[in-house]
RNA sequence: GACCCUAUCGUCUAGUCUGGUCUAGGACACAGGAUUUUCACUCCUGUAACCCGGGUUCAAAUCCCGGUGGGGUCGCCA
């Protein structure tokens, strides 16, 4: 049964990142789902710091985690990065409200000290599990009236149903739960009771976020049941799956939206791409602006099984973006993909003019263009002969092109290419091919004339010269 | 293992709620072709899917039941 999604007085959504490492590309999706939701309901969003695991936890991924989002276009209404202090949102800044709230939990008997020791409980846990149950703290501490150690939430026996906003009703047995710990100490608490207690506090209306949350949202409803803090709207988002089908927050290799923008995807083409991994406008459109997007988008589109992260997709959107740019923009883009050299703007903008409809990716042009950029060329003679032809032929046509090319005064790519067709006659490609390698040194590249023309006529002369020259 | 989620081309997906118009549509990738000196771009064409088994019905990708597959979760991580 999909609920339908009504209109609470006010929608605010949460950013909830944990700053253990740089800003993985999952999160950055379910910030975008989040972002989109809001920006669509008119709603509000607050990006929250979740590093109650200050062991694990780096001032640099928060950073990390805040450039990256910045970089992305996903902005938000409440956060550290305003006014430049975290302020009150990250979680370690407070320990004074969790502790108020476990005080409560404590005195009202609905949570309790527990001094269990840890390796006993996990060769519980084993033992549950080697004989098919599912594996829960026994209660050994429930009725000791401990005043110290880890503080676990009395669980009722009861079933705990919600419903999710893209899947529907979901029951779940609290029974096989056992009771959570839900701080390591009173001025330490863990995530589960500290998201629950700023979700209501940052009078959050909205959670939205993983499917792997699932089996934690039953926690969380518990834990507000105690608290006695109103229901929250949830939905979980389908996965990003490995080609594996595996979850893809478990891969090592490029899952950091760093590693994305170091590589020279472009933000819009990354948020495209993303979108359309579990959401769909229900029309045959896939090219998607942000600000289309935030329109656009409606949790009732959203898939329910995971989809898998296809790279060549996200490389065909990242060329189709890098297509539509402008050359004076794309050439600010490129900038640090060109080793140093000390050409004029104008050439240089050029010489991305011509890459670009070559471009998969912005990192793409350092291969792309370094034959404009290098004083020597280094390739095989046998390159130089196009088709059958033999050495003399690929000497006389390079001959030609000098001849041709010494005395034109026009140094257009049209012109350029103008007295050469009309040399060449049938055989474009005797001319053309020779002259272009000559040029290039690449078995594929943009047409001579155009490189011939950013080169400039001296330069492109003493090319055919070192080819001519070439043993 | 227990619990939960899920199931349309290789991949992302439309269609499923409201059964017929679906000889299942689009996109990426792949193959072929046109264009081009080459590559790329662009355009055209093609290959390719309703997990299986029952049932309901005149009719099922769509509804029901049962399997099976895939995934997720079972932390004093988040």
């Amino acid at each position: 049964m999909k609920k339908k999604i009504e209109v609470p007085k006010k929608i605010r959504l949460r950013f909830p990142p944990s700053p253990t490492g740089l800003l993985h590309i999952g999160n950055a999706r379910t910030i975008l789902f989040n972002y989109l939701f809001a920006k669509k309901m008119g709603g509000e969003t607050v990006l929250r710091i979740e590093d109650t695991d200050t062991e694990r936890s780096k001032l640099e991924y928060v950073q990390n985690i805040i450039d990256e989002l910045h970089w992305l276009g996903l902005d938000w209404n409440e956060g550290p990065d305003i006014g430049g202090k975290f302020g009150p949102y990250k979680q370690s800044q407070r320990t004074d409200i969790y502790k108020r709230y476990l005080e409560q939990l404590l005195a009202e008997k609905k949570a309790y000290y527990c001094n269990c020791n840890a390796e006993e409980l996990e060769a519980k846990r084993q033992d549950q599990q080697s004989r098919g149950l599912a594996p829960k703290y026994d209660g050994t501490c429930r009725d000791k009236n401990n005043t110290s150690g880890v503080i676990r939430l009395r669980v009722p026996s009861k079933k705990v149903v919600f419903v999710d906003l893209i899947r529907g009703e979901i029951e779940s047995d609290a029974g096989l739960m056992g009771d959570i710990v839900i701080a390591r100490h009173i001025d330490s608490a863990l995530y589960h009771f500290a998201v629950v207690v700023d979700d209501y506090e940052m009078q959050i209306s909205h959670i939205i976020r993983g499917e792997d949350h699932i089996a934690n949202t039953p926690k969380h409803i518990l834990l507000q049941e105690a608290l006695g803090f109103p229901k929250l709207e949830y939905a979980h988002l389908p996965l990003m799956l490995n080609a594996d089908k595996s979850k893809m927050s478990k891969r090592a290799g490029d899952v950091a939206v760093s590693d994305y923008h170091q590589a020279g995807y472009l933000p819009e083409a990354l948020i495209n791409f993303m979108v359309l991994l579990g959401w769909n406008p229900g029309t045959e459109q896939e090219i998607f602006s942000l600000k289309e997007l935030e329109k656009e988008f409606s949790l009732e589109k959203v898939q329910k099984s995971g989809a898998v992260f296809n790279v060549q997709k996200l490389d065909f959107m990242n060329g189709l973006y890098i297509r539509q740019k402008s050359v004076p923009a794309l050439t600010k883009l490129c900038a640090s993909f060109l080793p140093e050299h000390n050409l004029p703007a104008k050439t240089v903008e050029k010489i991305v003019a011509s890459c670009q409809g070559r471009m998969k990716k912005l990192s793409d042009i350092t291969e792309l263009a370094d034959f404009f950029l290098k004083e020597k060329l280094d390739y095989d003679t046998a390159l130089l002969a196009w088709d059958k032809m033999n050495r003399e032929q690929v000497k006389d046509a390079l001959l030609l092109c000098d001849k041709i090319l010494r005395g034109l005064e026009k140094w257009e790519v049209a012109a350029i290419q103008e007295v050469l067709e009309k040399a060449a006659g049938e055989n474009k490609g005797q001319i053309f091919w020779p002259f272009r390698i000559a040029l290039s040194g690449k078995k594929a590249s943009a047409p001579a004339p155009e490189i011939a023309e950013i080169l400039g006529k001296e330069k492109t002369l003493q090319r055919i010269q070192d080819a001519i020259d070439k043993k």
